[in-house]
DNA sequence: TTACAAATAGAAACGGCTTTCGATAATTAG
DNA sequence: CTAATTATCGAAAGCCGTTTCTATTTGTAA
């Protein structure tokens, strides 16, 4: 294979200068047709192809943005991404993934990259950082929060009302008749966990009904972790009969061990889950769920993005998006009081 | 916020060359313990980074290596990207994450990520490119392929035998005693595909057992498409009594659709898929499936491309790992013949 | 025809870091 | 104590594009 060639040699081949070389690839309306054409033949014959580090080193940008995400495999993100993407590709922009595991000092060495500039803008799908921190970086660089969040935290993020649509989900479950309602949150460390526990906690108290603590378990965030916990509500003296569950892969968890414990579901436990993924309407029985606007949730935080790279003024920094409760087998059976 | 500094800054406050500080940021044993520790506290006191590009321009390597994904969202995937990951970061390289949702011209774009040199290799868990690009690629640029390879391409590759494991599954349930046994193939221009296609096959013909074409069913990979795949296969004249699927995924949507059509697993129907993803052994019933060493696979593969990218010589270039078949409830009842 | 404006393309500077090469200082050997 | 060796550091070149500034050519108007 021939040596890889520099836009200097194209020059040459081309009888051109290297500036008319550049101008042919970036800036083409300023070169006449003849030389373009000249330009480009060259370009083809010897499949030239700029080396981009050396443009970016020049230009001082990278034309990538980071979507930083708690969990790739999380079917939730990936539609977000999605969002994200097709936005970002139509202005140009390559978009890179960075996963945490739900790790933060992962994703704080994400960070690394944009202080680095080996990207120009970067979306936090997790927030879980210091505030300070966040601000600091925010202050200096392009950032975007989606889907997580921080309060009082004056950075542009785009996300639901976790606190609304888990009152929601609740008053779901009250309305079904169910008094005895546990919660299993996820890591109470993560904001979403507390959104979604207060909505909960508010649902209760303005139906006057008991919040027992021993109905409320934090769990990690994954099928088997919830398992265990619904094993635990489950063998109280007095079972709860609903569960609202901070998320769908929970919630499969969830009924899994009601269903191992002989407990059927819906009718001897309600249970609700959270962010409407794929397996929730495919699983038995289907999952009642909120759902989020993922992709749109997605678009909106990468046209924030675009504006504060491209230092657009921004009269609002927070967009709350609708959500949905969507009901499903396992909180309701038909001629239940609703 | 102050503006960036940069290393001749750094320089001038600790009064010696960036050529000194340099040293000290990358080769530290170079430099007498004094002038290092002097730098250092310069560089910690202006809160010095720095700027990855430019080094990455001069010293023309960008410690990055790409992972290629059909499907980010896969279980399967995300194991063998740990697997990777691994590695690489022991080894000093950032990994960054491709997607193309299972479509080759995605596929074909990430390819420019190594020709303008963003990265400095390259692991392709998805290889439905044409053979001579790949082969003219791989003779350029460090390049491995794992999970997916391509026939008689000379490019180092990690993967297991698909022929024999789909050989295995088969005979699993033609040991079952089954006979009329189905195939849902994934889309056949994956070479996956067709290798599982043909262990099915040989496991067949070597048992004396008709095929009848129209037992064997192509389908895209995933849930839905399986489930109507295997409605039509129910509704045959002659149904099959167990279906080998391409993937475990599929066999949930092949599972669901039995379900649905009142046809019970295993009894009615046995099914076996492959992969061995998580909710395999959540779902129910438990799916039998092929289990593959996915951390191990993604293991090699990144070594194999470190020594790529070292330049180190190798004696072998196709690894055939060992995978398992591991027998649950959907195709195998307690009692049952074996 | 002359004067001026617009279009086109080249020369050269520049971005921040690494590394080679050479100079000087410190150390060791004889 | 001198010579040879080694340790330490600085000067400067170079990685490959983009862009400004300038010169030249072409086109237009009077």
């Amino acid at each position: 294979m021939l040596k890889t060639m520099k836009m200097s040699d194209v020059a040459k081949l081309a009888n051109v200068s290297a500036a008319t070389v550049s101008r042919v690839l970036s800036q083409p309306e300023k070169v006449s047709p003849e030389t373009r054409q000249k330009v480009m033949d060259v370009i083809n014959k010897v499949n030239y192809r700029p080396h981009i580090v050396a443009r970016q080193f020049r230009t001082q940008e990278t034309k990538i943005i980071l979507v930083v995400v708690p969990d790739i495999t999380s079917a939730f993100f990936s539609k977000v991404l999605r969002g994200i993407e097709h936005v970002a590709l139509e202005n140009g922009y390559q978009v890179i993934l960075g996963d945490t595991e739900n790790d933060v000092e992962r994703e704080n060495s994400y960070i690394n990259l944009l202080l680095q500039k080996q990207v120009d803008g970067m979306v936090l799908l997790t927030a879980r950082l210091d505030k300070n921190k966040l601000e600091e970086l925010a202050s200096e660089f392009p950032l975007v929060l989606a889907c997580e969040y921080v309060d009082g935290l004056n950075v542009p993020t785009v996300s639901i009302d976790n606190v609304s649509s888990a009152r929601k989900a609740t008053e779901h479950l009250i309305q079904l008749g169910h008094t005895k309602i546990a919660h299993i949150t996820g890591p109470i460390t993560v904001i979403l966990s507390r959104d979604r526990l207060k909505g909960y906690k508010q649902a209760m108290i303005s139906n006057e009904l008991e919040i027992d603590p021993a109905y409320i378990q934090e769990s990690e965030p994954n099928f088997e972790a919830s398992y265990n916990q619904t094993l635990k509500l489950l063998s109280l003296a007095t079972p709860p009969t609903a569960i609202f569950v901070f998320n769908d892969e929970m919630a499969m968890g969830t009924i899994k061990a009601a269903k191992d414990s002989g407990v059927r579901v819906p009718k001897d436990l309600a249970v609700v889950g959270f962010d409407n993924i794929k397996m929730s309407s495919v699983f038995e029985p289907n999952i009642t769920t909120i759902d989020q606007p993922k992709y749109a949730i997605g678009k909106k935080a990468m046209e924030l993005l675009l504006m504060l790279m491209n230092g657009d003024s921004m009269k609002k920094t927070k967009f709350v998006m609708k959500d949905e409760l969507i009901i499903r087998e396992s909180s309701y059976i038909k001629g239940n009081k609703l």
